[in-house]
DNA sequence: CCAATGTTTAGAATGATTCTTATTACTAGT
DNA sequence: ACTAGTAATAAGAATCATTCTAAACATTGG
């Protein structure tokens, strides 16, 4: 299990490594992600924010949102143009968006399987990242 | 090669099949996306076939793109939260984004890379399609 | 021809996100 | 501690792609 303390600790240095300051909004955010790990919407992290931290704004919860991103702590993820969603799983996954619910599931990713499906570029495609979108019906419950 | 009456009768196949209307307005979208397979958006293929048909509307391509889309003529293809860009390959294949250009390159896959794909799915998730996206370097031409 | 239904048009409305500006909070250097 | 410089937040305005609405038009089957 990974303790609170640690993942503090985890943003305090990706912050701290990419120049950036460690503020309370920022920490909200994030154990807000780590709380709930269903890809919350902006919205949603706003809403679950707020009774922590009443005086916050949704553009901080976007400034705050767009950091944790770039300091690879989270990852964004989109369903055709729907509201951005937000996912602190680090590990190699690819997301199933259940279309009769709308929920989104974490499909963890044997290992090697990203290369494999990079192998298929031709040589001269230099992929920074692969994403992998299922859509279909997931079990009722999961 | 597959000539410009073909695709016609295809489009009309397919709309008769579904029940729908074959309008000129529709024809013309068709063909657009057909000429130049460059994934232009809504706003791209309004400009591109207003001179042949001065009074469509913005709404009238949003409608007839949505139509080919729900036809399976065409694939609708979301990079981040972007505007949607259309895609008349119908062979299975990924999308690559080159992130210098914002270009978009067809990665045709091998034929079983996409049921390999959806056999890391748990057995209990049914998934209707799978969908790739590569991003990063493309070769300068391509 | 007529009614029913499908389609197009133009513009208004929506929704998620980004931008702007002012204010506040740190941080380093003195 | 004091101050300049920089970073971050807050609140609301602005943006952009898309969808909705209502009216006009077209097509089909009876």
């Amino acid at each position: 299990m990974i303790s609170n303390t640690d993942s503090s600790e985890a943003l305090a240095q990706r912050l701290q490594d990419s120049g950036l300051r460690n503020t309370p909004q920022r920490e909200v955010i994030y154990s807000v992600l780590l709380k709930k790990r269903d890809h919350p919407t902006a919205e949603d992290v706003f809403a679950r924010a707020k009774p922590e931290m009443p005086m916050i704004s949704l553009a901080t919860v976007y400034n705050c949102l767009e950091t944790l991103v770039q300091c690879d702590l989270v990852r964004a993820v989109n369903f055709e143009r729907g509201p951005t969603r937000y996912c602190p799983n680090l590990r190699p996954h690819a997301h199933f968006h259940d279309e009769a619910t709308g929920a989104t599931h974490d499909i963890d990713l044997p290992p090697g399987l990203l290369d494999q499906v990079k192998s298929v570029l031709p040589a001269d495609f230099d992929a920074k990242s692969v994403e992998i979108i299922f859509r279909g019906k997931a079990p009722a419950k999961s």
